[in-house]
DNA sequence: TCATATACTGTAATTATATACAGTTAATTT
DNA sequence: AAATTAACTGTATATAATTACAGTATATGA
């Protein structure tokens, strides 16, 4: 991260942490407390630093107007680990993610019910992030109604025709037609798995 | 949402709003200032109401001091929707998803190459949170390090032999012995997936 | 009908907070 | 050797922010 010096590292952190506690930012006397300062210049020199050094964000004249940049806060991410040294080194770390995962915006999270789109990694109760939309592109992995069924389907195309595909051959497309009182929810655009088991 | 009138709904929705785009909650004045209200007080008394009802926890005498109950942040899970009712219908909502999604505490992630464990919907590309760790309970998946190599596989102990268990066919069971240069990294305990393809 | 809740305006006071300025000390860079 | 950076203490002040109090008006439940 950067080129920060251990003190700096650590005022960041009781900043990423105190955002994760209590859900604002402290304020300079709250960073001098924690860090044992007695003094909270030291805390506000600190956040100068910090700004210089491009890691966090200062609203000027706020109380507890900072905000840290998101390249570095968030949880790292850990990509290819080098030969013997250990997965959590600095050098390892390939972005940090950040609070909400999923690239495009969620509207809601569907509850996955079923296997049926187990071949591309969607498994019974996992959460889809959803964008709601009433048109999508072919090929995209879509949530569909059908009369009064909600279900996730890779949403195709062909000839003017609407099938909607499962991705697990036991199960058949559904080809739509005007009786199918079919309509667009939304499109998956990120799962979350709560657990692994 | 409980019993929240139609403004209280707004106010929550404001701070909620503020939290997401600047990293901390809005003081009263910013409230009345977004809400068009000329006092202060008209934020004060409407963010008493909010605690008051159970959605919102206020930190006395502290500046932004506010933090919405978990349970009626982020963003909503849609679980099972009633027949011919709009997705997004409030009754629909099972709970709402807070910003960091997985139940475990998530030390990093790890981003997966390959497909050995697809057959449990962990995916190439996909994100993983771990935990640190140096033991693990039989059955549990883990990231487990092979002299310089880092891989998620079943960690599973019988007779005292430790057998590293891939979730796909095609793969065969490691079996660890003294020469294996085997050690813990940690354990998975959610899975993120950016993008759906 | 009386109390209570909702939904505000307006004023004021205390406290919380950011931030500038003046120093000190030690380490590092030029 | 001089300048710069880092890492603080200590004082002071302007302003940011919470919060109480006093009203007004309408609606609702007991």
């Amino acid at each position: 991260m950067i080129n920060l010096t251990e003190q700096q590292f650590k005022i960041f952190d009781v900043i990423k942490g105190h955002v994760n506690d209590y859900g604002y930012p402290p304020t300079r006397a709250e960073i001098a407390k924690i860090m044992g300062f007695k003094s909270v210049n030291a805390a506000e020199s600190h956040i100068k630093a910090l700004v210089k050094k491009g890691v966090l964000l200062k609203v000027p004249d706020s109380s507890r107007g900072l905000k840290l940049v998101e390249e570095y806060s968030g949880i790292p991410i850990v990509g290819r680990v080098a030969a013997g040294s250990p997965i959590s080194a600095v050098e390892n770390i390939e972005k940090y993610i950040p609070t909400n995962p999923i690239s495009s915006p969620v509207d809601f999270f569907l509850r996955v019910k079923g296997d049926s789109m187990k071949d591309i990694g969607i498994i019974e109760n996992d959460l889809v992030g959803v964008k709601k939309a009433s048109t999508a592109e072919n090929g995209s992995v879509v949530v569909a109604r059908l009369e009064e069924e909600v279900t996730l389907k890779r949403f195709v195309q062909e000839n003017g025709k609407i099938k909607l595909v499962s991705e697990n051959k036991n199960y058949n497309d559904i080809l739509i037609d005007q009786n199918s009182g079919f309509s667009l929810e939304g499109i998956a655009v990120g799962v979350v798995r709560e657990d692994v088991l």
